[in-house]
RNA sequence: UGGGGUAUCGCCAAGCGGUAAGGCACAGGACUUUGACUCCUGCAUUCGCUGGUUCGAAUCCAGCUACCCCAG
């Protein structure tokens, strides 16, 4: 008897090769589009590139119907909601910088997906990112690295559970990015050029601080821009329009580039610094998963990556109070950024992650 | 209203008679799952104002205006 799978179609290129490719390797393939999207804008969901909105749907539907697969779209409005979006304003209220395809993956992605698919009987779930998962000696499940350094997803990924690891398939983590898009073409998929979707799939504007104010019906006051001393250098425009290490819109002139140090919602300053002061070499993460490892030990080595283009640097790990993790880096890394994830790679697999709460 | 000083792009600032450096900020673009970083491009026909000297002035001279400092 065939296994079942049910891929999580988002329109594009990627996730519609995902579903052929898995056909073609003998599963009973079920494809489904996850409607996430609040208002569904079809203007919007145009300009977005297609991930997730009222296009990707049509998309996803035709290549389905090629493919000759039963789809289905599901609403997962709620759980993106309290998962995805309600996290992202909240961290950035509290002076973070979140990650919400991290958030994204785990709960909606996964989770709540998978909770569904189970319920029509499937065997797995399956999505078109360029990770792998690896079953290892140790007998755990992990994410790892795909034949394609271009387009490596997996520090998303790190924080899948164990459970959800099991009944996933990631096809495309075995090929290049350019194959899979020759692939498109030669099945004629009608989403063969489709561009990479990219940036927060639901603030299609970029206009980050104007959604949170809209989202919470606040305003968030001005305030100053300090030195580390506490001298005031200006006026910022409301804390949530700032990330750690960030030079750019700070309309300070101190005759040297500024950068942002730290966001403190208590005082509602912003720290400003040198390109020199946002160097640190160790950081306390909290809510660690652990993936290939069943445990983190004083002392472990790994390499680690504190945002998702960061090539990575080695560090050495150690378990502190209350769960949290320390993180000692080999040498200084750039803006270690409160709200971003810390992943930590054993080679090319995901050893596990944490949250990242703060520098030093 | 006695004396001295300074006035060059939004900010800082070079220039010192030969036809406006640079930094910061800003804008546009590339890159991008941080509005991040980084990179590329752009950004004073004009030097507080008005005259004068000179082939030629932001640069020299005079007057005016503004601000600063010291004395009142």
């Amino acid at each position: 008897m065939k296994e079942r799978v049910a891929v999580g179609m988002s329109g594009g290129v990627d996730s519609s090769v995902a579903a052929y490719l898995l056909k073609e390797a003998g599963y009973e393939v079920i494809g489904v589009t996850m409607q996430v999207w609040q208002d569904e804008d079809p203007l919007a969901t145009a300009e977005n590139g297609g991930c997730c909105g009222l296009s990707a749907v049509e998309d996803a539907r035709r290549v389905a119907a090629m493919l000759d697969i039963p789809y289905y779209v599901l609403n997962f409005k709620r759980e993106f909601k309290e998962s995805v979006i309600d996290y992202f304003v909240d961290d950035y209220i509290r002076g973070r910088t979140p990650n919400p395809c991290i958030a994204c993956n785990r709960y909606v992605k996964w989770e709540a997906l998978l909770d569904r698919a189970l319920s029509l009987n499937c065997d797995y779930i399956a999505t078109g990112h360029y990770a792998r998962v690896l079953r290892l000696p140790n007998g755990r499940y992990a994410i790892g690295k795909s034949a394609t350094d271009k387009k490596d997803q997996t520090y998303a990924l790190y924080n899948l559970t164990q459970e959800q690891l099991k009944r996933t398939l990631m096809p495309v983590g075995e090929y290049e990015k350019e194959q899979i898009r020759e692939l498109a073409k030669q099945l004629n998929l009608p989403v063969a050029g489709k561009p990479d979707s990219q940036e927060i799939c639901f603030i299609p504007d970029h206009d980050y601080a104007a959604y949170i104010e809209r989202e919470t019906g606040r305003k968030f006051p001005q305030g100053n821009f300090v030195d580390r001393k506490g001298n005031v250098l200006g006026t910022h425009k409301g804390i949530i329009h700032y990330t750690v290490g960030q030079r750019k819109g700070l309309g300070l002139s101190l005759g040297a580039p500024a950068f942002v140090l730290e966001i403190r919602p208590s005082t509602n300053e912003v720290v400003i610094g040198t390109d020199a002061d946002t160097y640190h070499d160790t950081l306390v993460a909290d809510q660690l998963n652990l993936m290939a490892v069943p445990k983190l030990c004083d002392g472990q080595e790994f390499l680690a990556k504190i945002r998702y283009s960061h090539p990575g640097t080695p560090c050495k790990v150690r378990l502190a109070d209350g769960g949290n993790v320390v993180c000692h880096f080999k040498e200084p890394v750039r803006a270690i950024t409160p709200g971003q994830a810390v992943v930590f790679y054993d080679g090319d697999v995901v050893a596990g992650g944490a949250v990242i709460r703060k520098a030093g």
